[in-house]
DNA sequence: CAGTTCGTTCAGGATTGACTAAACGGTCAA
DNA sequence: TTGACCGTTTAGTCAATCCTGAACGAACTG
């Protein structure tokens, strides 16, 4: 038995938590702290909403930890707060659209290029013509991409309008 | 005189300043450290290419720390190094195709995120049909956003091909 | 009311990472 | 060869931040 435990200590990893610590390694790489995207990752797999102490226990973490990170995650939009009745515990899962929003975050980060080289290209430097040029291309460039896959975003919510 | 740099110190900024301290931001949310956004932004400003000596008294830090930088942002293909006949120093200018490797980075995020998920839905959790659900849907997404830039991006890299 | 059982807040501990100064190596000139 | 000039490496400091344990508050139970 606890054969889980032990392999989240050691080297031997299952499938899930291979994938929990790949998944947390992305997540890290995007601003947010490690525990966040093993916790992100541990609700991805799980079918049934988890209680906060059931999570921190399976992640070796402190409940503290996992209060604060999952609540941001809340506000990332990755994850959801239920409630079950009869019970006082908070439970949480991924929400429905935890992968539209992650990749709208992305395309914040994008918006956010746009515009600094918006902004950019009315600088006084931007008189070059190779400068005017070059901030014209990041603009451009961010432009089109955004917009292929904001449209792409809207054809894949359309369907998810069927059940509200 | 010298009314770029104290102005860099105080809280006025010119709109280059500005625009230094807003892509720096940015660049870091990436996941490199402040002043290789800071080196990035301001190669980007700049017509000529830049001695390292030269950007780091503009930006106010050591030549070393430049250095170290300087390299990082080369591999990411934002910058590169040139050399001027009859003078020792290195230069450093923005390479013409940044914005696009800029892009290319967020993609290879996307990528990896489409690749760990398609191998956590072989997991074994996955045999649940919401969880299955889930990484499908996590897949396809993301995998439908790449092709839609990839497309772009070949779209507009051909042009670039005329001049070798 | 006393006693649980939750989640959250807060102060401290430890780790990570960035930046610098100084030493180093390599190249050119006198 | 000596000296000057550049870029890089390295050791060390400083700041940020993540995580935990403990205290706290709120809600329910006996």
């Amino acid at each position: 038995m606890d054969t889980e435990r032990t392999a989240s200590i050691a080297g031997k990893a299952s499938g899930e938590d291979q994938f929990i610590e790949q998944f947390a390694r992305l997540l890290e790489q995007e601003g947010g702290p490690r525990i966040a995207g093993r916790i992100a990752a541990l609700l991805l797999l799980s079918a049934e909403a988890l209680p906060l102490d059931e999570i921190a226990e399976r992640l070796q973490a402190s409940k503290a930890s996992i209060s604060t990170n999952a609540r941001m995650l809340e506000q990332w939009g990755l994850v959801e707060r239920v409630s079950h009745p009869g019970d006082r515990r908070d439970y949480y899962r991924a929400r429905s659209d935890a992968a539209v929003n992650l990749l709208e975050r992305r395309l914040e980060w994008m918006r956010r290029l746009r515009d600094v080289a918006d902004a950019g290209a009315g600088s006084g430097a931007a008189q070059h013509p190779v400068v005017r040029e070059r901030f014209a291309t990041l603009c451009r460039l961010h432009s089109f991409a955004l917009r292929n896959v904001e449209r792409t975003l809207r054809q894949l919510r359309k369907p998810d309008r069927r059940r509200p």
